[in-house]
DNA sequence: CAATTGACGTAGT
DNA sequence: CACTACGCCAATT
């Protein structure tokens, strides 16, 4: 059970609430640096949502790529609750990016 | 087995 | 700062 794809989930497991990673940090724990794609299409798949916050999971810019727009402001809300702080429509990683 | 797709990232314009 | 083009990876068809 060492794939890729569950290197992926522990990485998305081990987000601390109130932070959010980037899917380039994630796919760089679970060994693939290059591999940003993918994770996203492991979120995307959703092998196992009750244990992947994927909300918490966001693009380099802090976008929340993925989810419906409207999802999107609802998590926003979510997160913000967290103590994610929101710069705009996007995530202010220079405080609430993951391992920072 | 080959081609297409998708919740990305970086660099260039 | 916004948009475009190219490259990368794994899953699905």
């Amino acid at each position: 059970m060492d794939s890729f794809r569950q290197a992926v989930y522990r990485a998305t497991a081990q987000i601390p609430s109130g932070k959010v990673a980037t899917y380039g940090q994630i796919a760089r724990l679970a060994g693939r640096p290059k591999a940003a794609r993918a994770v996203g299409q492991f979120m995307a798949k959703n092998n196992d949502p009750k244990h992947i916050p994927c909300h918490r999971v966001v693009g380099s810019t802090g976008a929340l790529t993925g989810y419906a727009f409207d999802g999107v402001l609802m998590k926003r809300k979510k997160l913000l609750d967290e103590g994610v702080v929101f710069k705009g429509t996007r995530v202010d990683l220079d405080q609430s990016c993951w391992n920072r």
